[in-house]
DNA sequence: AATATTAACTGGTAGTGACCACATGACAAC
DNA sequence: GTTGTCATGTGGTCACTACCAGTTAATATT
């Protein structure tokens, strides 16, 4: 079993969390069963229940365990689908379904965009961003057309090499601008391919299609990204999970 | 002002969330600006840290702010889209929009469900389920074609008047059966309409659907209803919030 | 046997005190 | 001017303590 060091760069509550996650993961303490009461695990690890509650809390939120006042802490039953509501990129996506992702790259320009795309990310009508145009892929066939358009200033340049190696986006952005994606407004509607939409996506023109349009926001939740995705219809379904 | 009651059936971290909540709404408080610091809200309303900590947390889970390590907590400036990702009904969902929700119920019937079905509530291969069939619409013209599936016992009967009276399903649920619905996992994806469905919806067979399967888990996380709604593809948009 | 009471659990709320980690601006040193 | 140091203010973590609020089962009462 794992110890909790006192004094450490990772928080108390955190290891904690990871340990009994662990016990969740491998089996140890079934769905629908009774976890130890906090103050059980006070004892049992020697922590406050404070911070026993500061685990339990991420736990929670994450949906490996769910509390009932008065009766205990419960291992959730289902078959987590990991972190569905979570912000991921389309690599990460793709990575969560045991695909692998790829990409082809059409393009990278730095233009003015449509009016609505500069508005939403609260630009002047005669600002430049960079688009990046991709074809998605999923174990190497196409899944869907990615139009990225960044907030970025005119010396901030990613190249292709850049997409190559790091793959998602989302890692360029941090270790590069040190742009950290905090949140973002998601709309999904329904779309038929155009022609050319179609030849990309090697698909029938008029086939439907899942449209995702995106606004990213950065640490200070100033817009950074807005992302246009189209989607097969045929291969792709998209996949949440809601609390009340 | 409002005062804060230190005995109450009310918490009190949760009435000072709505304390701070207002401020945010009139405007009192405008977006991007800094709040008060915990140690000055700590001894402007005579409340413990940990109290004003937990308010903030609510506040924060429910995106109303942010907050910066070393540096302060912010108003966030988005004008928020209200509770999205979290699981609402169709009549929900439709207030949210502004858009007066309404139905055409078509059935309900006890019978026993595709084998899909079945295995996603947890029954065995017998077992009977009620199913409600309707046509949702939106300020009276129909947006999508909801059908529920319900594990109920015999004996728990929804008839035509709950449903007229009561408008939302979820509402019946908690007040007749007393399940109340916590959880769900959703999944999206792109179709095309049979002629039946065209002539409910007042579509062309063939147009694109938008089509929404969703589980939804009772309070002891087990599966009590599963939904299937055809959203009409050009009058609807499904809308997220995403986080990190 | 049925019903009411109670004791002993559970998680939830609240206060106090202490220190850590990060950000920033004032100020000293160069 | 530039750079480095440091004091101060912010949120983050943690321990200890106390009591409130549901749940349950044993127990007493009827």
């Amino acid at each position: 079993m794992s110890t909790i060091n006192p004094y450490d760069v990772v928080p108390k509550y955190y290891q904690l969390a990871n340990i009994l996650k662990q016990k969740i993961l491998e089996g140890e303490w079934q769905p629908r069963t009774l976890i130890p009461s906090e103050r059980a695990l006070e004892a049992q690890y020697n922590i406050s229940r404070t911070t026993i509650r500061q685990a339990i809390d991420h736990l929670e939120k994450q949906g490996f365990i769910y509390r009932e006042h008065g009766r205990g802490t419960f291992v959730s039953p289902q078959k987590l689908q990991k972190g569905l509501q979570e912000l991921t990129s389309f690599s990460e996506d793709m990575l969560g379904r045991n695909i692998q992702p790829g990409q082809i790259i059409q393009s990278i320009e730095r233009l003015t965009p449509p009016e609505d795309v500069l508005q939403r990310l609260e630009l002047p009508p005669d600002a430049k961003v960079l688009r990046v145009e991709r074809v998605r892929l999923g174990d190497d066939i196409p899944i869907g057309l990615q139009t990225s358009f960044l907030k970025l200033a005119e010396h901030q340049i990613i190249t292709r090499e850049d997409l190559e190696t790091a793959g998602s986006l989302y890692r360029i952005l941090q270790d590069k601008f040190n742009i950290i994606p905090t949140e973002a407004d998601e709309t999904l509607e329904v779309t038929l391919a155009t022609p050319h939409e179609a030849s990309l996506l090697q698909i029938k023109p008029g086939a439907p299609l899942l449209l995702s349009e995106r606004l990213l926001y950065n640490q200070n939740r100033e817009p950074v990204e807005f992302v246009k995705i189209l989607y097969r219809g045929d291969r792709y379904r998209y996949l949440i999970r809601l609390t009340r």
